[in-house]
DNA sequence: TAAGCAACCTAACGTTCGTTAGCAAATTTA
DNA sequence: TAAATTTGCTAACGAACGTTAGGTTGCTTA
């Protein structure tokens, strides 16, 4: 791992604890043992951390639901692949994903915008599956904005409790999510 | 309303959208067309007002879900009536809500100890609920605080797309919500 | 062995930060 | 109408901020 790498790592670790805005380059620095002026021979600036973590993981969770795309599967399976695929890259890196779910706000323009444009493209992707699955009779829900938000909210608040070394694994997780979600979503006659 | 609760309502506007490290004395000067000298004739400090945003919101949730107690109901109904006076706190001051829900890690101690005190204790409510449901047979769900965690993300999500002048009326909100929520605890037999 | 480069240093820059001191005007209360 | 309170001002403080300039050291490569 190359020490801009390092830099970032550590980086990510106080901006999600602190923030983006309170974790100063000294504070930074001194995670690392050296000097603040240091920092400067491996990266332009503090926000151009940012931006490489948020990028980086918009990158990684697209990576994830894309590779699984398959027009044939119901969207009930779909939905549940695409879950799990969102759960791995979570809690494959917690530190990031925080920083991507919370710290993006920090961004400067054009970097905010295109932040917003893909968080609306992976939006998008979730919500044609919700709709796949009204078309098809499986799902029966209120509002499909609604549904995909109120979904991608349960998702995006692993990274607050998840620890590795806990006792729930990621795939329990994105289990146990799926069935409580997709019991939510199905069309169930039995209740009134 | 008091000049204080003036110079609190709009510094909670600027905390809930650029964040609390992020939001400069000078700034909400600026956005009260005041010196940011002279607001320190109104409080004591910057970290008062998010003191007293973070404590006084805590105080509005409990006090909502405690005005509802009863013993009798089931916890379907218990958990319903929950989900709804939490909503209706949410929506009634969304930024208020969002400074509660996002900015409270930037207090000080012993502050920051005695507000993750006060949402273990609120967490602990649902919890209950929740326990409840699964000892009458009325809820089916593979881990407790994984159930009540779910439940409190999808809740907490709605001060980040809810609008007043939307569609969506908080009692709406609540009920989709609810169902969305409820179906996926319910035990449903003739789901395989 | 010389050149190049990666990694870090000290010193300092201009700026912004939260906050205080001291004072003036306006409004409210007695 | 006098006293007290509220609300704001200007000027300034010391500290912390992100960042730059310029230099040193030690490892790696030609």
């Amino acid at each position: 791992m190359s020490r801009k790498e390092q830099i970032e790592q550590k980086a990510t670790a106080l901006f999600k604890t602190r923030g983006f805005s309170a974790t100063s380059m000294r504070d930074l620095a001194n995670a690392l043992g050296i000097e603040a002026a240091s920092i400067y021979s491996h990266i332009r600036s503090k926000e151009e951390i940012l931006q490489r973590v948020c990028f980086r993981m918009a990158d990684e969770f697209f990576g994830a639901i894309e590779a699984l795309k398959d027009e044939n599967a119901s969207a009930t399976e779909q939905l549940q692949r695409a879950i799990t695929a969102h759960v791995r890259v979570l809690t494959r890196n917690t530190e990031a994903s925080a920083v991507f779910l919370q710290e993006w706000r920090h961004l400067s323009e054009p970097h905010h915008s295109d932040f917003l444009a893909l968080r609306d493209r992976y939006e998008n992707y979730f919500r044609d599956i919700i709709r796949q699955g009204i078309a098809s009779g499986e799902f029966q829900v209120p509002d499909e904005k609604f549904a995909v938000l109120t979904i991608l909210s349960g998702l995006n608040w692993i990274h607050t409790w998840y620890k590795p070394e806990g006792k729930m694994k990621p795939e329990e997780i994105a289990e146990n999510l799926s069935a409580m979600l997709l019991n939510g979503l199905k069309t169930n006659l039995s209740l009134n």
